[in-house]
RNA sequence: GCGGGUGUAGCUCAGUGGUAGAGCUCCACGUUGCCAACGUGGCCGUCGUGGGUUCAAAUCCCAUCGCCCGCUCCA
């Protein structure tokens, strides 16, 4: 099936079974914004619960076999502008693009680049190109060439170019520029700012000094708290800090369904470590996280961990990983997470934005080291001027580690995975379609319904007890309507994994049969077992 | 942001100026002893939204919004 088909197919069968909204629909919608349904909700929330589960309260083991320390945070969206300040997302996120009137094409003013042309061509002209794109500057160079012979001079080279936005206030200069796709001058506009983050101001008054941003990342949030963690909950490094919450970015062109959204949610964890073990501990998160989405049920074969390239990587990183799924509504793999090496670099910037210490002091190190030296002060030890080398073991600025995964981002991918269409036998045992989301156990946003197997002899009664029995612990359905075979396909299409039905046989000696969602077998087991059968099941 | 396509019931669609339809789904009752059975009855649309043309608009025109595809963007 063309992939695109198959998307199609995903997004309607979440509508039509209340997995996911358009946001606001009624009122004709909002780009880049969705709403989770009953369904979606469950589905979403066992996720993040998996993740917190399987991160923050029981993570694996870390490389040498040891216990690994992590906590948890739930920070404010809207913090003090300064965060954003020091992160440089105040003013990285505040492209300056400017459009070419003509073309209607839209540039990032800070890559364009221009150069004169022939200084006795008159009118001067100035010819603008995309910074490192070849055909671009040939294209420019070519136009100069032109305009020269046209003149009779000569033009060759370009001596040296400026960045556009060195003029780019100013119309006069601005109307002797001729942009990359035209070949007239004067039709580029002025720069101007296009900011990603989400602004609104905290209190009634509406001005500049009150202007705050929704966050576009739940990560500073943790670097803003590194010390009052680590003054308040007694972690020693390497730990690390967890946090699941919404993070938001006024994305140019919102795409592919829930991938790109304007308001998402991440997952995220800063794990601290002294620097000279930094490359260990990324090793080991890259390899935690690709091994994670597999336990889950994500097939190898779409799963695809990528490191990025050095011309890629952000200047700061020492290494990134990006753990990519195949979406069908793409050829290529798409960013699922992100697994950075970051250095020191947040704690550094928040240390010079906000001038408070971020340095941790290594006591078990300092401890350790105790023999041989005359002074257990290391305030007085400091004094005797040790080498930085020397003063590193023990105080330092830790290194980090990140990674960074979306909950909306990984829910498509198992709504992506879990869809199926496989066959089935009707009523005639012949084979037929069926549709079958077949999440997770422990993903799965029904975890199982119960059934009478026909609406008298008392068996709905029976089956009704079992379901309250039942719910305290999993979300479960009961159902009795229509025949048994079409309510097994009801829960196969929103990919409950056990189906168990009260028959005859029940009333006579208290079994019931539990059936499999993927493989239709059907096993007899005793009642009183149903509760302690699910959990060893749903794990 | 630009260009192209598209929008009628929960879903799939029919309806080219003259009383908004079909199948499926869904609900109720009956029936039904294991994989979308059957019977009867029922719910559901001011045709994406707002204007305009017309005696009359789902249908023609304009605008706008959403979705899809391609470009652009993705710190």
């Amino acid at each position: 099936m063309p992939s695109s088909d198959l998307m199609e197919k995903i997004v309607s069968l979440c509508r039509k079974r209340g997995f996911i909204f358009q946001s606001s629909e009624i009122y004709g919608g909002i780009n880049g914004f969705w709403d989770y349904g009953p369904l979606g909700v469950e589905l979403k929330k066992n996720i993040k619960d998996a993740w917190w589960r399987d991160m923050v309260r029981n993570p694996p083991l870390g490389p040498n076999g040891q216990e690994i320390t992590m906590v948890g945070l739930d920070c404010s969206i809207i913090m003090n502008r300064k965060v954003w300040v020091a992160s440089g997302h105040a003013s990285g996120f505040q492209d300056p693009m400017c459009d070419c009137k003509e073309t209607k094409k839209r540039y990032r003013a800070d890559q364009l680049e221009v150069f004169s042309g022939h200084p006795e061509v008159n009118p001067p002209l100035m010819y603008a190109f995309i910074k490192g794109d070849e055909e671009s500057l040939k294209l420019a160079i070519k136009k100069a060439e032109k305009a020269a012979r046209a003149a009779g001079k000569k033009f060759t080279q370009p001596v040296h170019s400026v960045s556009y936005m060195t003029l780019a206030k100013n119309a006069d200069a601005r109307n002797q520029v001729v942009g990359p796709d035209v070949e007239v001058p004067g039709t580029l506009t002025e720069a101007r700012p296009f900011n990603l983050m989400f602004e609104t101001h905290a209190g009634a008054i509406k001005d500049d000094d009150n202007l705050v941003y929704l966050r576009p990342e739940t990560a500073q949030g943790i670097f803003a708290n590194f010390k009052n963690v680590v003054d308040s909950s007694r972690v020693k490094i390497p730990f690390g800090i967890a946090q699941i919450g919404k993070a938001f970015r006024n994305e140019v062109n919102p795409r592919n369904y829930t991938f790109r959204s304007r308001e998402f949610e991440q997952m995220e964890i800063e794990f601290f470590c002294h620097p000279s073990e930094s490359r260990m501990w990324y090793e080991y998160w890259r390899d935690v996280r690709k091994n994670w989405y597999s336990t889950l049920g994500i097939r190898s074969e779409k799963l695809k961990p990528r490191e990025q390239t050095p011309e890629e990587l952000a200047h700061y990183s020492v290494g990134t990983t990006d753990i990519e799924y195949l979406f069908p509504f793409s050829d290529e793999h798409q960013e699922l997470e992100g697994v950075a090496h970051r250095g020191d670099f947040d704690l550094k910037a928040h240390m010079e934005h906000s001038k408070q210490s971020l340095l941790y002091f290594d006591e078990d190190a300092w401890n350790r080291d105790a023999a041989g030296r005359s002074t257990n002060s290391f305030v007085a030890w400091l004094k005797g001027n040790p080498s930085p080398e020397e003063v590193a073991k023990y105080q330092f600025i830790p290194h980090v580690i990140e990674p960074s995964a979306g909950a909306d981002r990984f829910t498509l991918a198992v709504l992506c995975e879990a869809y199926t269409e496989d066959k089935a036998p009707n009523a005639d045992g012949k084979l037929e379609e069926r549709l079958v989301m077949k999440f997770h156990p422990r993903l799965a946003p029904v975890k199982a319904a119960i059934f009478p197997l026909v609406k008298k002899d008392g068996m709905p009664e029976k089956a009704y007890a079992l379901y309250r029995e039942l719910k305290a612990h999993f979300n479960v359905q009961y159902d009795d309507g229509g025949a048994v075979g079409r309510r097994y396909r009801r829960q196969d299409e929103i990919g409950t994994p056990f189906c168990i039905t009260i028959d005859g046989e029940t009333m006579q000696n208290d079994t019931v049969t539990i059936r499999d969602r993927d493989t239709l077998v059907q096993r007899r087991i005793p009642i009183s077992s149903v509760l302690h059968e699910l959990r060893t099941l749903i794990g």
